[in-house]
DNA sequence: TTGTACGCGTTATCAC
DNA sequence: GTGATAACGCGTACAA
């Protein structure tokens, strides 16, 4: 590996120009410069990451850290697209950590991203109280949630209107006549799910139908769960004629158990589901969801995350982005 | 952040004998381990991973590099956590990268992966003969292919036997009677693509079926091509009465084309797809396909890169995973 | 067994 | 404008 001082002999000057030259230092005068550059590109040289980063202050390190619960699930997928092409346009890396929604590995990699001195953190907190993010806030470390609410949250955030996309998909079914509506829900500590149910009673309320508790299950954000209660809600003496479940993995599971049951979509059951899928309209019927903009929220947060690094005491900045009630043929 | 000094100061030791702590030198008397291991407690301490880099020489650095098409892939998707899970048990950290098979930015993420002194780095070479690639080699840096084939290759692989995979599946349509099966088929420039289209011709020969031109289609592996692909087979004067799409994101495409044309599966038009899905069982009707051990490529890459890394001279190893043909309803 | 001192490749602070 | 030189935090010969 090249190294600066390989580049200096090179060009015959001090490893403080070349260095100079690389930052685009204003000081040096332009013969010099051209001189650098043309021993610099004789060589092949490339800064050392490493080096740099040990010696350079917060802010311009060019890397950044993402921890999400898991790759595989689209919505993760989709919003570590939107920040990895933020990072690319800004020659930024992105160090990304799957925590499994486990505190112990969510520590762990936060850990290791403080000691690669990353310049900040995007992560949707694991649950709103979370010790080891107010630790790092706490620490000064730029972080950026998403998805996710903390209680006191001081930081950047980017989140989606849960409550009514929520509201939105229920009171399309109730338009449609649905009277029995189900409710597949998610683990209630986290803001998500609850805004979501609670845009699922919003609506109810709205059009003054009580919300029977036989037909509100919680599941726990997992295909198995969605599959389990949609199973639980379809074996009811008075079943639902359609169901609403809050995430995308769960409504997989939910599709499953309809079919296994032979059961027509939208004829014997409609169906609506949180997130949209790559494949939704592949599915047949089409699925009808509401659509996070999770690559919109990928960005926003990278976008916010670099603006803080370039001035960090501006105020905290909360972005509520749009969901959109996508309408196929499942209800 | 607290450092070797702050910790050797509060054991009132040398930097060194903390460093020596750290790597579990042998040459440290317990008594003194035990003094500077409360020290470190006390300070919440954590070495510094950069300063680290910096200074280890290769194979102990504890971060490795992972360059994938996209990550919104599901087969890439599924074997990244492969290769994460083997490396947090291992308290590696991963770089994950997106190239969206573009050279030019397989370039930049290599150039980062240098700069950032990855231990070894994994990754479907974009194709056979990838100069970037043969370059990472050539400089000593440890790589493991995955997937894809490079055309001379003298590296550790991991690959699936997808000539075979594609020979079972069209098998078992022959079985079922099928006599005009459509092909889907990706770039041609890649190994996977021309292996999977060889089991395809393999099959028919094996049964005396001569394959028609124009049934073989070329795709791009995306999921618009793979619609469009579908399009222009349903297209033809005689139909073919199945499909077989080579990877996910094209049968999802076909999968469209056929609902919008009403066609029932199978019994307008049967189809196999080559890779699982994650939601294949939630499908209607459930989809068959040649499902390929992702996860388990990603472990086992895992696994000889770091098994590599212990032992530098090792001859090269070439691991071929079996693909398996899961059956379900869509032929 | 432990400590001292150097170097890894940079950036930043001084002089000149 | 440019050049020495001191850090950054750590690993490791070498000396003690």
């Amino acid at each position: 590996m090249t190294s600066l001082t390989d580049v200096a002999k090179r060009a015959e000057v001090s490893i403080a120009t070349v260095s100079r030259v690389i930052n685009n230092s204003d000081k040096v005068v332009p013969e010099t410069r051209r001189i650098v550059e043309k021993a610099m590109e004789e060589l092949g040289y490339h800064p050392n990451r490493v080096a740099r980063r040990l010696r350079q202050r917060g802010g311009k390190r060019h890397l950044l850290g993402l921890i999400i619960p898991d790759i595989q699930n689209p919505f993760f997928a989709e919003l570590s697209r939107g920040v990895e092409d933020v990072a690319y346009a800004n020659q930024f890396a992105v160090m990304l950590c799957n925590s499994d929604e486990n505190l112990k590995k969510e520590k762990f990699y936060l850990d290791v991203l403080r000691s690669e001195s990353v310049d900040g953190i995007i992560l949707p907190p694991i649950h709103e109280r979370d010790p080891v993010v107010y630790k790092l806030i706490e620490d000064g470390i730029p972080v950026v949630t998403v998805d996710r609410s903390l209680s006191q949250c001081t930081t950047d955030k980017v989140e989606v209107d849960n409550r009514r996309g929520a509201h939105e998909a229920v009171e399309h079914l109730i338009k449609l006549g649905h009277r029995r509506i189900g409710l597949i829900a998610g683990r209630l500590n986290v803001s998500t799910s609850r805004d979501r149910k609670q845009g699922f009673l919003d609506a109810l309320a709205a059009h003054k139908l009580s919300a029977s508790e036989a037909y509100v299950r919680g599941g726990d954000f997992k295909q198995a769960s969605g599959r389990a209660m949609a199973d639980q809600l379809l074996d009811l003496p008075e079943p639902p004629t359609a169901i609403f479940v809050l995430n995308n993995l769960m409504t997989v599971g939910a599709l499953e158990a309809i079919h296994r049951r032979k059961l027509r979509i939208p004829a014997d059951i409609a169906v609506i589901g949180f997130d949209d899928l790559p494949w939704a309209e592949a599915l047949d019927p089409p699925l009808t969801v509401v659509r996070q903009p999770a690559y919109e929220v990928g960005q926003a947060a990278a976008d916010l995350l670099l603006k803080r690094l370039q001035e960090p005491k501006r105020a905290a900045t909360h972005l509520l982005l749009l969901p959109k009630l996508i309408i196929r043929n499942s209800c």
